[in-house]
DNA sequence: ACAAAAGTGTTCGTCTTACACCCATGC
DNA sequence: GCATGGGTGTAAGACGAACACTTTTGT
């Protein structure tokens, strides 16, 4: 008999930054145990993330489940999900929007955002590798020095290689380390490891699953779009291509509306074509099928 | 305060056929309760596909967590595992590996071979659709009629269809429904739905990750490695351009060996280049990133 | 010689990537 | 006019699908 808990990882985008929905003044991700009256771990969790934050996710999908042990003897099973949402404003007392890169600075690679925070971090990870190759490699493979290039799903990952290195404050909680700990804001138990998993299982997944639309607004123009992805993916990524890629796979439909007022030409505000949802299935084959 | 239950779906390839490691004469998955002895997840889970069927699976990874309802008002949770095995051989009582495809027949298309059962389902399903529009897309897009190709990785949208046309017995047990079921071994619980999970999983995940290889011998030739995948997939393979399909991604290195003494040319034998578990990093990009 | 399986070459068409350029609006 | 963002054309190269063909063994 243990205790369950549901956590959730909420994001949104706003102002070309990805957040996340906390609880605590940014120190935790809204989260209970599930009970009796819960018809379903979905609709629990639901219920914690209204309850704590008066913040409704659309969109809502399983992330991982995991085992913990509670203060005294007692288990716990902590079962988290990552949910979309169309806005991030904050009205409910205690509850926060924070940018994804307040806690991982080094995961935003836009036009070098990240390279401040880069220039502190790797000389501590050359430090903890020391003569081991194997050491030196994955940080290599992980962080894109030596020629390799940046992968942007290796998110947890990174994470995982920091806490190994002692090098975040929530490492220092159960093994000591010397010297400081790397920028990025802490969070309570494991919940930023939570919120890694999250942003790596988004990143992977908006490459080749209409999710980004959960977090736009039903118009929306081409730029938008675009900016909503680089923010998720932490890339900046080519204009032009951007546009046929998304044309290429239809995803989305004039409504026959345009901006207008801005600087520059208007842009076409484009629509969501749920029709993708059903047609979908043709994905993505790679296998050589014969025949 | 819930039971936590632990379900392993254990994977195995034998002579072409993907197999699954049951309890029970092929009617249950191997499971259990987590323990206080556990010291994580996966060690409950392996601890207790050990104890029931004397078998060690290597690669383990989590499928999902689902709530439940136990005898009587308790509730419970079951974390479902997927795990990869390199034998299919059977010495203890009471475990047997079942193919796949005795549970989902209409899954294996290698060689028209789900034919039969596909004339069975299809009638049934095009009746249980009737005059719908939405119904009959969704058998479409799924079971790929009308033009549109089959997608093997949809196994789990299939059973939930045939399961809410009421044509697999699991739904009769809620529902009453007319006329009778389809082919396809039942299973108690909701053990198939977990299998038909279990299955999609991987094969969406052979096409991106080399896990093919925790189901080879060490040493193994080509066309045993295409007819593993092609027994995973459920579909026929173009020899030629397998071969450069596996050898782009340098994914296999050659030992030096050949096969002798069965028919045709000699095969060279390969083994797994373990090194791309550490290159890897450099999977897939898709997205038209700038410069 | 022939069957059987291994393995190679090559073509054709599509998709990707990069670069260059034109278009429409506000100020 | 010019700055700003919207949008198109296109050529080089990588990749995938399909077909034809050569090679090496056992019988």
């Amino acid at each position: 008999m243990v205790q369950a808990e549901l956590i959730a990882v909420l994001a949104a985008v706003t102002d070309g930054d990805p957040r996340v929905l906390t609880i605590d003044a940014g120190t935790a991700l809204p989260s209970g145990p599930l009970q009796e009256g819960h018809r379903s771990l979905q609709t629990g969790l639901r219920a914690w993330v209204e309850r704590q934050t008066h913040h409704a996710p659309g969109y809502v999908e399983q992330l991982y489940t995991f085992a913990g042990q509670l203060p005294g003897a007692a288990r716990s099973i902590s079962i988290s999900y990552l949910g979309l949402s169309r806005q991030a404003v904050t009205e409910y007392p205690g509850a926060e929007w924070h940018s994804w890169y307040e806690y991982f600075p080094w995961e935003d690679a836009r036009a070098n955002r990240a390279a401040p925070v880069l220039a502190e971090i790797l000389p501590r990870l050359a430090r903890w590798a020391g003569d081991d190759p194997a050491r030196q490699s994955r940080v290599a493979g992980l962080f894109g020095t030596g020629g390799r290039g940046w992968n942007e799903e290796l998110v947890l990952q990174r994470y995982e290689l920091l806490w190994e290195a002692a090098l975040v404050p929530e490492a220092r909680r159960l093994r000591a380390g010397e010297g400081e700990t790397v920028p990025g804001k802490e969070m309570t138990h494991d919940h930023r490891r939570i919120l890694a998993t999250a942003i790596a299982r988004l990143r992977a997944k908006i490459k080749y699953r209409p999710v980004v639309f959960e977090l736009l607004a039903h118009e929306f123009t081409m730029l938008e779009l675009q900016q909503t992805m680089e923010a998720l993916a932490g890339q900046t990524l080519h204009k032009p291509n951007f546009r046929r890629f998304i044309e290429q796979q239809e995803l989305v439909e004039e409504t026959g509306k345009s901006t207008s007022g801005l600087a520059g030409r208007p842009a076409k505000l484009l629509r969501f074509r749920a029709a993708v949802l059903e047609e979908r299935g043709v994905s993505g084959t790679k296998l050589p099928l014969v025949k």
